[in-house]
DNA sequence: GTGCACATTATTGTATGCAATCCAGCGTAC
DNA sequence: GTACGCTGGATTGCATACAATAATGTGCAC
């Protein structure tokens, strides 16, 4: 009988499917925002990037679709995921709400190598801060995620570890939708204070600045109600 | 070009897939217990029982693995999840991290008409617990889960309320291993505590009441490494 | 009798095919 | 000219078929 009992040895899962790589190739594209919200991903044309049959495309859409990347609609196919507004205050709200706790749990087990490691983001995410170019910028973007993704991983809870996974890439989603500011990298020196405030293993402190830090990027989307002017509202003057 | 930005009405996703169906009927086997950690679930069985392909009983199954329900290994198959200790652990961390965020929220909204339903689960949770039988315990079971989940949908936040359901649903796999006393019911009292708090608008004893809750509940597991003793450690004496 | 190599069987992984559904374009009635 | 209904094409939903892998059983050598 037996069984998986090997104690979080998985990263994840070791399917190793080829859905696996899709799943990543597109999640990745849908983050760095390569795939605009609303796209449309048929089974077919994704599986003929990919060179796999629908069977597989389809499972690696519908495995974006658990992860709220993208909606899948029956018998309409799927499509990048388009956040109401109320999604994304949602979603803002579940980061105030879990952000925190991590950075708690991760305050209490952190080493100085691992600080480190944290600061070693940073300066990369502030070199490509001063680059140009679209892939700078989509590095960036990726890089600015990393930050929270690093602090959950440093919680040591691998559930909460998968759940900012996910809402890390959804925010994503809803800055592409709703940011104003051109410079996504508004939060830059926020996470500096985050990390030296964590290093002086002032907990209370790096909550509050991670608070304020959430609430910085929220404050900077235009969250109203824009209903998908696609018909009339679009020409009408 | 539309979208999907129809503003959080889909209270789950509205496929009405024959996916779901199964999905959700195995679930319920695993959350109320009759389906044990470690068995079994060959995609075959599974479509022969609810009279599909295996086309949709693996969708299911791979739906079940992203919930931490089911865990599919490359080339042998799915199985109920067989938490290890380890992640047990885990999921009652992410459990005591977001669940009084989750109360506070919920306790910012609340309406009478809300606080009624949540005692109305409470006498029919205390109903079950003073029945025999098997199904009595079982649907006591789920009542004792449904507390936390209704909370969460009071809670207003959609995204938090499917974190809660994952873990509601893993916590009822990790008792089932771990669990010691037959009184699986110990946090009944605490339940009605909660609520009472939450009507006084207390939402720091509320949340107080509701980390001691979560606390009883861990300490009821006996969390230590039974390492799949299914071969030697069975039979060497 | 024990251990290993091989054949057999069962189960999963992936591709393909058919039916059902939706969407767009066209034509016709009013 | 507008609205309605119809038909053709494309896409998804699901089942089935085949290939690949793992589990099991058998027989032979020692």
């Amino acid at each position: 009988m037996n069984s998986s009992a090997d104690g979080l040895l998985t990263p994840s899962d070791l399917t190793e499917n080829g859905t696996q790589q899709i799943r990543d190739a597109i999640r990745d594209a849908i983050v760095e925002r390569r795939l605009a919200p609303g796209t449309k991903l048929s089974e077919s044309d994704v599986g003929g990037l990919f060179n796999v049959s629908r069977t597989l495309a389809r499972a690696a859409l519908q495995a974006l679709s658990y992860e709220g990347l993208v909606s899948v609609e029956k018998n309409r196919g799927a499509f990048v995921a388009y956040p109401s507004p109320e999604e994304a205050r949602q979603i803002f709200a579940a980061r105030r709400l879990v952000e925190p706790g991590i950075l708690k749990s991760a305050a209490e087990r952190i080493t100085p190598a691992e600080i480190k490691q944290l600061r070693q983001l940073l300066v990369e995410e502030g070199r490509l801060m001063n680059e140009r170019g679209q892939s700078a910028r989509r590095a960036e973007i990726k890089a600015s995620g990393d930050f929270h993704l690093m602090l959950a991983s440093f919680s040591g809870n691998l559930i909460m570890q998968r759940f900012m996974e996910e809402l890390v890439a959804r925010s994503s989603l809803v800055i592409a939708l709703y940011g104003q500011s051109s410079a996504s990298s508004c939060g830059h020196s926020e996470h500096g204070d985050i990390i030296t405030a964590l290093e002086r293993k002032d907990v209370d402190k790096a909550c509050d600045l991670m608070l304020h830090h959430i609430a910085h990027i929220e404050a900077d989307l235009d969250l109203r109600e824009r209903k998908s002017f696609g018909l009339r509202e679009a020409f009408e003057r």
